[in-house]
Formats: structure tokens, sequence, C-alpha cells
DNA sequence: AAATCCATTTCGTGC
DNA sequence: GCACGAAGTGGATTT
């Protein structure tokens, strides 16, 4: 291996499959094999799979999938951080483990067409913890990525019903209340954000409309609902946004 | 490809990647691509991933998974029956798309590391054969697997509601009907034992305690229910047990 | 750690 | 075909 690409064999014998799988457990690689397999599995359920094709993945977390051609969800599987071995009793025999709760999923194959070794880097996909302050900061140096004509007037203003964020006047010059969320937001932010928008709209006396902006990295299915029913609205915003 | 067996390609051009996806797809195969690639989905909800070392599974049904290094979900999915296509744009991209409602994924490749397609024969034929007939034949040759003192009389015995799988009667004399299912099984299963019991209980005159016994790997909730309001009985016992 | 809520839930079953 | 509930739910968040 020069560059880390994938190991592969192509219709290996049992002794070199199960070399290959090994070791590919062994250095932290996504390992792939697909053969026509049998699978026992016994634990919080059990279940029983005849002969088939099958596409297994082992990953280095200690995942193990069993995929059929059909269907999204796995036909078998073990959850991360459960250790397997790679044996050959009569053909190829990968065996995973787990206690607490004890639970094991054992793969027998009659023929194995390919097995693949990947190796992956790692993601650092690590969405550094950005704040409020920072989803704050953006929208108050470039009102545009809110909306267009969009016009902060306040920060933390105080109303009835607690501060709001960001108070300003969109293009129109209606009344703008935004409710910044670093995180996935559910109706609890969105009844929080109505009664911002209420007692607002009791300190302006009615003069203006107010409208009512929830600006999180995204939303529940309830939380949608209920921004629909009070007729506030959604922007989507990361706390972190790519590059 | 002489036998079936996998076609696949290393570190492929773009070109050929589309190529090797495509006829994939077209033809049926389960289809594996593991490389360097971000992903962008729209629909009921909406996500980005950067550039990221990943293997992407095309199901014949359908079905798109992402998946990563960690966790047994995938990133990133299309339910079955999307429709898939390959194209080279900047590199190799894969577009699933979907209607009602309306969702789409799109995958583009910085680095194809490894293009596989696999040829799955149709899992219904393999797991239709007579297993059940297994289960039978285990019963007759050693009935205390059933339940000590089983004694069987008869297969396929005819009654008014149909055949029987095993006839028999238990240690104190009374009847038995076993029935046989190589699957869990819901109601279903339930209410046909339930008519052979009732009509060998017709069949011989009340004479004797008619027993009726699901035999199964396992049965749903709504399934014990009917067992229970039946007074029929469930021995879990799998098609093919591990050696 | 346990409890609770959410999900691009998925999946089965009853109606 | 659609609504409702279970799942080897999984996963994130709160207490």
């Amino acid at each position: 291996m020069t560059d880390g690409g994938p190991l592969t064999a192509y219709q290996p014998g049992d002794e070199r499959a199960r070399e290959l799988v090994q070791s590919g457990i062994d250095n932290g690689l996504m390992v792939t094999v697909f053969g026509r397999c049998r699978v026992n599995y016994d634990g919080r359920a059990s279940s029983t799979l005849d002969a088939g094709d099958r596409l297994i993945i082992l990953k280095p977390d200690g995942t193990v999938l069993v995929h059929t051609g059909e269907g999204q969800q796995p036909v078998n599987w073990q959850p991360p951080e459960c250790t397997q071995e790679a044996t050959v009793d009569d053909g190829l025999r990968i065996h995973s483990q787990r206690e607490n709760p004890v639970e094991e999923l054992v793969i027998d194959f009659d023929a194995v067409e390919h097995v693949t070794a990947y190796s992956l880097t790692d993601e650092h996909d690590i969405s550094l913890q950005g704040t409020e302050a920072d989803m704050r900061e953006r929208i108050l140096s470039e009102p545009s990525v809110l909306e267009e004509g969009f016009e902060p007037r306040a920060t933390e203003r105080e109303t009835q019903a607690g501060a709001v964020d960001i108070y300003g006047v969109d293009a129109t010059g209606n009344a703008v209340v935004v409710e910044l969320k670093r995180r996935r937001v559910g109706p609890d932010a969105v009844s929080q954000l109505h009664r911002y928008v209420g007692a607002l709209e009791r300190d302006l006396h009615a003069e203006t409309t107010v409208r009512g902006i929830l600006v999180a990295p995204s939303v529940t299915d309830r939380a949608v609902t209920l921004l629909e029913r009070h007729e506030l609205e959604f922007v989507s915003m990361r706390p972190v946004p790519e590059a």
C-alpha cells in the first residue's frame, strides 16, 4: 500500500479473506465483504438469515452492518464499540460481540466474492462550537445574511417578555424581532419568540407590523408547525459557517 | 464477467467511474463507491457535508446510503425507489432524486478510490427454499424439541380448513396441531392455526382436547395477544439452527 | 447515568 | 391506501 488506497481481494481463498479482514480490523480500516453468507444474531432479540448474497461493512469504530439488495436498513447489525474477529471454520466466519447487553453476531460465508479494506482519513469536520454572540456579530456586521434590507436597531432590547436578541426593521419598515439559537431548536424557542413579538406589538401600540424571525441551524418538525401557526419565520444559520 | 462476480475499478478516471456506476444502476446491481466526496441533501430537511472519505452504496431498489467510518447510521441517504444518475461534471457526480416528497441527494467526488458493482441473486428465491421442511424434519426426527412426550402421527393431515403441517398427540393423549413458519409471524398465522384447531375439534367430535402449537422463530406482539385469546401455544424454533 | 424528546425516523399492521 | 404504533429503534439533549 503506497498511498492509503484500498486493499482488495477478488474471490479470495478462506485464509486470504480471513487475513485481509482481520488485518483491516486490527489497523482501523473500513472493511467490506461481499458474498453468500448466513447470519445469526442473538442478543436483545434473535434472528437467523438463510444463505444469501450480502454486503458486510465493518467500521473502525466497531460497527457492523449487513446489507442486502433491498431496504434502507441493514438486515442485521452491531452498534459501535463491538469487537470483531475473523476466523476460518468451514469457511470465512466473522464474529462480532459486545457485552452490556450481551449480543452476538455471527456471519458464515459460503462464498466470498470480494473483500476490501479502505483507509479513512479522519473527518476533522468538528464544528468548533460557535456561540450565539458569533451569530449576532455576523448578522450585525452583514445584516443581509438575515434578509436583504434588514437594518439592526438594537441588541438585547428589553420587552415585557424579556430581552430580545436583535431588534430592527426590514426593507418596508416593519419591526423585526430576531431570536438566535446556536443549536437545533424545538417548539420552546418558537413560543419564546412568539412572546417577544406579542410584547413588542403591545409596546409599539400596534402602530407597525412586528415580524418574528427565528435564527438557528435547524428546527424540529413540531417547531415548524408552531412557526406556521404563529406566522413566524425561520432562517437557517449555523454558529460556525463553512470557511 | 464470466460468473456474475463483482466488477471493480481501482482509482478509475472520472469517465470510467461514471460508466461503471451508471451501468450498475441500469443493470440492477449493488454499486459501492469509495472516495473523497462532498454531499448535499435537500428535501424534508437539508444538509451539507464537506469533503471527506465515505462509502456510498447504491442498491437495486433505489436506496442510497452514505457511510463514514463512524456510526451505525448513514450520514446521508435516500429511501428505496429513488432514481439515481451518474454524471461527470468537475468529477464524478451521483445524483439521486425522488418526488412525493421532493428530495434530492447530490454526491460530488473529489477523488474516486474504488468502484464496485455486485450482482445479487434474488433473496426471495433463496429464502423460499423449503426451510419449513427442515423444521418439520427436525421435529419428526426428534419430537422432544417441540415438547417432551410429543408423538407425531401425520404430516399434511387434511382438515376442513386445509392441511395441517404436523398432527400428533401429547404425553397425556391430547391431539396436537403444529403450524410451522420459517419467519417471524403475525396474527395471520395465529388465525390460521386457530382455524385448524377448530376444524380438528369438529373432525374429532370433541372427544379429545385439541391443542394448537405455533412453531416459528418469533412472533409479533399482536400475535401474542391473539395466541392468548385463542389459548394457543408458541414454541420458538429457527429454520436453520447454528450447527 | 437516567429520562425524555425528536427523527429526512424506518417498519409493520390494522383499518 | 392511509393512520397508528413498535423498534435489537438511534441519537441528542436535559435532569
